[in-house]
RNA sequence: GGAGAGAUGGCCGAGUUGGCUGAAGGCGCUCGCCUGCUAAGUGAGUGUGGGGCGAAAGCUCUACCGAGGGUUCGAAUCCCUCUCUCUCCGCCA
């Protein structure tokens, strides 16, 4: 969410950005209603003025023994109208607020302006594409063939996008997840979270999956519960509604969750394979930081999580996305995207964005430079470090043999009793 | 699931026969004074959001005592609903 003195005062601004996003939002009521909405609350606030002070009145006159029916028939009056303007107010702001809820944020002066992923400019790349002597396979096949992997079970069990790993197949995963944790904790200086995967809508809404991304989360029947989409929404909500001081700033967390998202939209995308499922497992980075600092935390966020591939000897590039690729709440996103060469193809793996204060300002996020200083809206920054299931799936494709066994990076045999290579088991 | 207790400012804690209580008192914190010894004393200040005026400092109004409704001229105080916390019983990984 944008603040509200800065919408008013740059409308134009908010059109140019809004068409440089490729976004279609029709702004047009808004100065109108927005003057309406204040001086609604204007009288309101005035006849709330008269009748506080004429009630002290009253009990002044009345502990005097005057007689005062007359100023109470008349105030009955002046709560009458009060009441009734009260009424009107949240239809006020509703329709104020529904608008305004769906504006993005407003894109780094540094991101480019483009359409669609094709704009986004390679920012740096890492490691050496392997070169083949045969034909790599993509990850589903090496891992159906070594049975780490099981896609028909886990329809049967759950349905399609969802996957089931077995053996070396789910320890590698979980192996994964504790490398992923151990180096952000012990290296990087971030604190280990380990949140609730279910959510109410106010957290929801305070990152910014609702309302406008309804479609693409689990909701648990009955209850006012969803499952996350990533442990950005619990962990950034850790701190909703709270007035951080500015020594402990910044604030780095690091959680690992499964993440839950109905892919609504995407039907027949990316049908094969661990790339996109209903339940994933990721490793999410999280900051609190002040405004000054936000810029250089992302880049060092970003860097955290690519250490995760350098480890683990991934090729990889970093894109920064353009305007019109860019998420709703970001002002500012680096993708990591690593080559996974049974497909040919880059692929995200972790998307670290700088959300300024927009998600501040939602979740009523704020700090304290100095006692008694007044109080200001925190940045955010969060980014995945880094996507579970997709590390699985570059390590897979990366590391495959002619003889279809596949080789574990060096960092990681430590976790496995110096386990050196997958094969085939049973 | 059953029975009961509670939710007040950064913290502790008054206030529940409705009326200068945005909220006593204490602690903490900030600034000043005093003192000189790892302390004590003393003075002042110390919430957030929104509106209006102002270049600004600031002034002023309004709202907020878990949340949302209701009663009333007037509610932290009365009524209803919900949420959360605690205690006991039951059940359970």
């Amino acid at each position: 969410m944008l603040d509200l003195k800065f919408v008013r005062s740059n409308l134009d601004l908010i059109n140019d950005m809004l068409k440089d996003r490729g976004y279609d939002l029709d702004l047009s009521g808004f100065q109108s209603l927005d003057k309406k909405r204040r001086s609604i609350l204007t009288s309101l606030e005035e006849l709330r003025y008269r009748r506080n002070k004429v009630s002290d009145q009253i009990a002044v006159m009345k502990k005097s023994g005057e007689d005062v029916s007359s100023l109470i028939s008349e105030m009955k009056a002046v709560s009458k109208e009060i009441k009734e303007i009260e009424a009107e107010l949240p239809d006020i702001m509703d329709q104020l607020n529904r608008p305004f809820m769906l504006i993005p944020n407003i894109p780094h002066e540094s991101v480019v302006v483009g359409k669609d992923a094709d704009d986004n400019p390679v920012i740096r790349r890492w490691g050496k594409i392997r070169d083949f002597d045969f034909n790599p396979l993509p990850h589903w096949e090496i891992g159906e063939n070594l049975n780490i992997l099981d896609f028909s079970r886990a329809a049967k069990i759950a349905g399609s996008r969802f996957s089931l790993q077995s053996g070396l197949g789910a320890r590698l995963e979980r192996v994964l997840i504790n490398f992923m944790l151990d180096i952000h904790t012990n290296n990087h200086g971030y604190t280990e979270i380990l949140p609730p995967f279910l959510v109410n809508s106010i957290s929801m809404t305070g990152t910014g999956q609702l309302p406008k991304f309804r479609e693409d989360l689990f909701k648990v029947d009955g209850w006012d519960l969803f499952l996350i989409p990533t442990a950005e929404v619990p962990v950034t909500n850790i701190h909703r509604d709270e007035i951080l001081s500015f020594d402990e700033l910044p604030i780095k967390y690091v959680s690992y969750t499964p993440c839950f998202r109905s892919e609504a939209g995407s039907y027949g995308k990316d049908t094969r394979g661990l790339i996109r499922q209903h339940q994933f497992n990721k490793v999410e980075l999280v900051k609190f930081c002040c405004p000054e600092d936000s810029d250089q935390e992302l880049e060092s966020l970003t860097t955290d999580a690519e250490e995760i591939l350098q480890r683990l000897e991934l090729p990889y590039r970093v894109v920064s996305l353009c305007t019109g690729d860019l998420g709703f709440s970001a002002a500012k996103t680096y993708d990591i995207e690593v080559w996974l060469p049974g497909q040919q193809l880059f692929r995200e793996i972790s998307s670290c964005s700088n959300f300024t204060d927009f998600q501040a300002r939602r979740a009523n996020i704020r700090f304290r430079r100095k006692k008694g200083s007044g109080t200001e809206l925190a940045h955010t920054i969060n980014g995945s470090g880094l996507a579970v299931g997709r590390t699985f799936v570059a390590i897979l494709e990366n590391y495959q043999q002619p003889d279809g066994t596949v080789v574990i990076p060096e960092a990681l045999r430590p976790y496995l009793n110096g386990l050196s290579v997958i094969k085939k088991e049973g």
